[in-house]
DNA sequence: ATTCTTACA
DNA sequence: TGTAAGTA
């Protein structure tokens, strides 16, 4: 199949796709038109990058996942135990991002909250 | 009609 | 990531 049927199957734009092979996630073969020839097994490899994505990863970190995922069929099976500690260290980032982003929304709350008052009164 | 590459208000 | 341009 050509990149259009594969976005329709798994709802990724055309756009996303030709990057994700740019990041050297997925690898087509080419047709003598230069158009890119995905088989079957690219629509879970597109869901497998979309949830790998979702999940906050890079795309540089989701390159060496991918080949060592467990079950293909399941994204969320374990990958190759030698990641694991990389894994944590994503975990790990993505609690410092929910901390600052909880702190910005206590310092908007108390934006809102105290609207009443004058801005010297809030800071 | 589709895809390809490149570039950007 | 979307989208426009100019092709094949």
């Amino acid at each position: 199949m050509r990149i259009g049927e594969l976005s329709r199957l798994t709802g990724v734009s055309t756009r996303s796709i030709r990057y994700y092979e740019e990041q050297g996630l997925i690898v087509p073969e080419r047709q003598l038109s230069g158009y890119r020839a995905y088989d079957e097994s690219a629509v879970r490899q597109v869901h497998q990058i979309k949830v790998l994505l979702s999940a906050g990863l890079n795309t540089s970190v989701i390159a060496e996942i991918l080949p060592c995922i467990a079950d293909p069929d399941n994204v969320l099976a374990p990958p190759c135990p030698e990641l694991l500690d990389g894994l944590a260290a994503e975990r790990a980032k993505l609690s410092e991002s929910i901390d600052r982003l909880e702190a910005a929304r206590r310092i908007m709350d108390t934006l809102i909250v105290d609207s009443d008052k004058p801005f010297s009164a809030r800071l």
